[in-house]
RNA sequence: CGGGGUGUAGCUUAGCCUGGUAGAGCGCCUGGUUUGGGACCAGGAGGUCGUAGGUUCGAAUCCUAUCGCCCCGACCA
């Protein structure tokens, strides 16, 4: 059992002004953390306690599914992730360390990374120490401090510079071992967000940086959310926004036969969908061809879209470059013709067409089949544009975001989005590391294949503040079971009275004996001071002994998700408290 | 990185517009009274007003720059 007195609560009666959300302020008020700056955080004791208990729980789970632990380090030589397949993108969210003296030394300059994840530690480290069929599948797995320059920290712990994550790392002779090894994490991340008493739900996700196959994400529904979720409640299709499709693009191509010849006209300033919209013209969005030009790799390309439709970008990493982004106005002038706004991808009027490196039209383009759009020529549209006569089209693609209301692709009910966190993500990656590092087995036929792998990751840190996000009221956080720092808070409110010290230490013998992690408020502190602070800390089962419960011959017990306080008679008080703490162990 | 906001005691903040010796509540220290849902009285400590320049007889207040933090967008567990 641990007292108060000495131990480290700091708890704060008014909230900081720099928490917004109801987990942050909680996370600070209730003494778990304090801020270092942006997104650094120092874990408390108490905090510190949920995080071990969160650790542990995912620790059984993994091993559960076979996970082998292990620990790499921090601090990774940037040779490491030069030679993987996402150094481009992945250099910009590190932190660098140049080691003293960088610079002045003869030789190259050395460079290390902080490790944002570790694929590029992990699968040399496999290369070198696997080479046998019979030594597959393995999955390791470690539980540290990751590291990554997020371009804006915020909510506390849930975008952070610095956090705890647990990360994963499968290797499989073959694809079948790979999808098993796969559904194994899967359910080990069902358990464990379970057990921590999260509810989470399981939705298809973009691969994004990571690259990889396919992926789900675990997602917390909150309202401060980073992420859209996209779901059908009659199918149960859930994606995220970035990755979902909807069933509104029914449409054959064959079915939209042009409609008459070309036609140009002027639309002297007119370079919006809106304005186009807008009379006199009156040509509405969804009749419209949007043109959006980006660079891929440094070389343009063009997206066409409906222009009432909005391009989803992260469906853009299917066309298979490495980094993109919108194309400058002095990038785009000299390849298409025009300025955006009025720009158009009907063949012939693009004036530098082999600059580009591809046309990828989105499938709901096929709805409008004659349509409207920019002429390459500053101030002028084309009408009864007819998409398979006059783009010039590279290949399709799903492009555009999905909207509420839309149609589900598999129930054809009408989807809804909700904001979510992302506190899990499991990826099935393929050979694309293993072949970049030259990860191979041999096999029964004396044949050498790549592995197979896959990579699992866990916010820890994350899920801290979403388990304290979904459960909290009014008072202060409501812990479950399972994770709270303590279980049982014994409240001694006559800490100086000897017969009450007794009692207090008695009872929080009998909770500890059961099984229960046990906190005693013995500070000489005024009753109102301890009921506010055991409500804000949250532990679930509260016994409280003080000298008027004593001359009664009672102790109170409250859980603290509950409202009702029960009267226990001291003489059962032990057997009570004991069966409650196993009865309530019992369900976590 | 773009847009918006904000920086005054450990915490929450007033004062700033309209320059004139920096105030309150909580917390902390001392003494007393209290004692079952953030007590009361009396006394006390604690602030180069984020930082640097500038304007002015005089700057928390006006101007410029800079830094930190918070919020909205693009990336991630």
């Amino acid at each position: 059992m641990k007292f108060w007195s000495q131990t480290f609560i700091p708890t704060l009666k008014e909230t900081p002004s720099d928490a917004e959300i109801t987990s942050h302020k909680l996370l600070l008020r209730a003494g778990l953390v304090r801020k270092l700056g942006g997104g650094l955080y120092t874990f408390m004791p108490a905090g510190l306690r949920v995080l071990q208990k969160i650790s542990q729980l995912c620790r059984e789970e993994m091993d559960r599914e076979g996970g082998i632990e292990l620990a790499m380090p921090h601090v990774h030589p940037v040779e490491n992730w030069e030679q993987g397949p996402r150094w481009p993108a992945a250099r910009e969210i590190m932190y660098r360390v140049d080691h003293a003296g960088a610079g002045k030394g003869r030789s190259k300059e050395p460079e290390f990374v902080l490790g944002p994840t570790h694929e590029e530690v992990i699968t040399p480290l496999v290369k070198s120490e696997i080479t046998s069929y019979r030594d597959l599948p393995k999955n390791f797995y470690q539980i540290t401090t990751k590291f990554r320059n997020e371009i804006r920290p915020r909510y506390g712990l849930m975008r952070a510079r610095e956090f705890i994550m647990k990360d994963a790392y499968s290797f499989d002779a073959t694809d079948e071992g790979a999808v098993e090894s796969y559904h194994k994490m899967k359910r080990a991340y069902t358990a464990f967000f379970n057990r921590c008493g999260l509810k989470t739900i399981s939705v298809e996700a973009d691969t994004g940086v990571m690259g990889g196959s396919f992926s789900h994400e675990f997602m917390v529904p909150a309202p401060i959310g980073d992420d859209d979720v996209v779901y059908c409640d009659a199918s149960g299709y859930a994606a995220n926004r970035e990755k979902a499709t909807s069933g509104i693009v029914p449409a054959d191509l064959a079915d939209a036969a042009p409609v008459g010849a070309l036609e140009e006209f002027a639309t002297p300033g007119v370079v919006t969908i809106a304005a186009l919209a807008a009379a006199p013209y009156g040509v509405p969005a969804d009749q419209q061809f949007k043109t959006l030009v980006y660079m891929g790799d440094g070389k343009p390309f063009l997206v066409i879209l409906r222009g009432s439709d909005d391009l989803e970008e992260a469906k853009l990493g299917a066309l298979g470059f490495q980094l993109w982004r919108t194309a400058t106005p002095e990038e785009i002038e000299p390849v298409m013709g025009a300025k955006p706004g009025s720009l158009g991808a009907v063949a012939g009027t693009i004036r530098n067409p082999t600059a580009l490196a591809g046309v990828f039209a989105d499938h709901a383009i096929k709805l409008v089949g004659n349509g409207t759009t920019g002429a390459n020529k500053d101030g002028f549209h084309l009408r009864r544009v007819n998409v398979a006569r006059d783009l010039a089209i590279t290949s399709w693609g799903d492009f555009r975001r999905v909207r509420e209301g839309e149609p589900c692709p598999k129930s054809g009910q009408p989807l809804k989005i909700a904001r979510a966190i992302e506190v899990g993500h499991v990826f099935k990656l393929g050979t694309k590391y293993s072949d970049k590092f030259g990860a191979v087995f041999t096999d029964a036929n004396k044949q050498s294949h790549p592995m197979v792998m896959g990579c699992y990751g866990i916010g820890i840190s994350r899920t801290l503040q979403a388990v304290i996000e979904q459960s909290n009221d009014a008072d202060g956080i409501i812990w479950p079971w399972s994770v709270a720092p303590w279980q049982v808070l014994v409240v001694n409110l006559d800490p100086q009275d000897a017969a009450a010290s007794e009692m207090a230490k008695k009872l929080a013998a009998a909770a500890e004996a059961a099984g229960a992690d046990v906190l005693v408020d013995d500070r000489a502190e005024r009753p109102g001071v301890k009921f506010k602070d055991a409500d804000l800390i949250g532990l679930p089962l509260r016994l409280t002994v003080g000298g008027r419960g004593l001359k009664e011959g009672i102790v109170e017990m409250k859980w603290r998700a509950g409202k009702d306080v029960k009267k226990i008679p001291l003489a059962d008080a032990e057997q009570i408290i004991a069966q409650a703490v196993r009865t309530a162990a019992g369900l976590a």
